[in-house]
Order: structure tokens, then sequence, then C-alpha cells
DNA sequence: CTGGATGCAAACGCTTTGCAAATAG
DNA sequence: CTATTTGCAAAGCGTTTGCATCCAG
């Protein structure tokens, strides 16, 4: 078991627990960049792949195929549109008692859950039922 | 409102119906490609957004990225281990009547959800502790 | 001195786009 | 005949990998 943390690991995990929203990690490699330290976007997608495994880093995939990193254990779940890709962030989450189930019955550790909702948004269903 | 249903898209949503697991694009084009049909890898992409639109597909993006595509009105919700990718399913899903009060409360036309759980696999967790 | 961590550039894989040919209505 | 759909090839974009260098212990 690898106890120890890399230089670039702690200064993603640091970034990511300052910021109140999921980042994506190239915007993670032009912030460090920006604050002067020479990093590659390859040490930055190697630290978020140890994070992600240690369980203190989670990640959200869009639809772009894009993942968003974070760092908070709130529960940030999305209603998003399938047109025009926006997100409405919502606070309901009833699966906790879930996990807890979950974990029991298979074994499995939990580190994290995602919930996303699809479908179109009051906008989206306008424009397309004018068609 | 475009009513009407092309050829593609009425045979990759045959396809999907007929299928009893989530498909990638790749897999779909390959399938088609078997059957005889001469279609393109842009073509299925195409279709498979306008029945995603049509809210009678469903998508699941992994974390390599790739998609899967469905047309099956299941929960199909999984555990995944952030190690070694492995996804168990699981049918449990506390969901549904949140999705109505989110329907109310946004305005929003909800086709589909998604449930993942991320964690370690049992046997990840005894690989990792003996590192 | 040695093994891991790092940066860079090239490779990779899935997806999207440009465009001309085929097709539908 | 006009608009839409299609297949192909090329481009796009986020991510991963190869490799030489750097750094920590």
């Amino acid at each position: 078991m690898k106890a120890h943390r890399t230089r670039s690991q702690d200064r993603i995990f640091n970034l990511l627990k300052a910021q109140n929203q999921a980042l994506s990690a190239q915007s993670i490699y032009m912030e460090l960049r920006k604050e002067g330290h020479s990093i590659g976007l390859a040490t930055v997608y190697r630290a978020l792949d140890a994070l992600k495994l240690e369980g203190v880093v989670q990640v959200r995939t869009l639809a772009t195929g894009e993942s968003l990193y974070s760092a908070n254990q709130e529960d940030r779940h999305h209603l998003t549109c399938l047109q025009c890709g926006d997100s409405i962030p919502i606070h309901e989450c009833p699966v906790h008692d879930l996990e807890e189930q979950l974990h029991k019955a298979y074994q499995f550790k939990i580190y994290y859950h995602m919930l996303e909702f699809f479908g179109l948004c009051t906008q989206c269903q306008q424009a397309i039922a004018q068609d």
C-alpha cells in the first residue's frame, strides 16, 4: 500500500478542495500553469487517477466524454438537457440508505455515487415542438 | 416537429430493442455491417443522436469515454470498480418518486436517469491492501 | 545511486464534421 | 427536382503511453 502522495497529487488535491465546483483535467492543468508550476497534462491525469483510487476525488463524465473532477463530498446531481447540454444542479438524493445496503450485499467499498437525470429542459421542449 | 424516422434510425432502434444489454456505437456499426447493410459509422452516431432526442434511447457513458446505448427502459444501475473497471449490475432504485417531483419543480421533461456507484470491488480492495 | 515521478510529444480511440453521392418524396 | 440522408475520409478532442530527464531518499 502506497501511503505517500506526490507533489503533483498534493497540488491538485489542494486545488480541488479550494474549489466549489468540479474541474476538468485541462482546466486543472491550465490553472496550475497559471500559478507558475511547470506541470504536464499527463501528470495531471496520472495524479487524478491516484486520487481517484484513494477515494478522495470523484469523477463525473459528461456526455461529451470529458470528465470533471472534484474533491468535495457534496451530493451534486443534475438535470441535463439532451439537446442543449445545460445542467441544472439538484440536491435531492434518496440513495444513501441504498449505499449502505449495497456495501453489505456486495462487499463493495463504495466511495461515491452519481445520479444524473436526462431529458429536455423547458426551452428545448418548446424549440423542438416548433420544428 | 419531425415525426419521421429514417431507415438507419429504424434499423438501429430495432437492433437495440432486440438486445438485452447496452451496445456501443461501434458494435452497432459492426453488427449492421455483419447483417449486410452498408452503413457508415457517422450515420450510426447521427441516428443515435436523433433517437436519444426522441427519448426512446438511453445512454450510459463509461469512464473510458465510450458511450453505451440501449432501448430498453429497465433500471440498470451499476457498482463500478475504479481500479479494474468491472461493473456489477444492480436493480434497486429509489429515485422514481424523485423523478416525478423534479418534473414538477423544474418543468424538465425527464426521459431517464442514471445511477452509478463507484468504489472498489472485493478483489481490488485486497490487491491494494497487499501493495 | 536507484526507483519513482515528471514533462513533452506522439499515439490512441471515440466521436464529429465536410462533402459529394445516393435516396426519398 | 429539392431536401434530406448517407458513406467515406479526414479532422477533432480528451486521454493515455513511451521515453528521456529529473528528483527524492
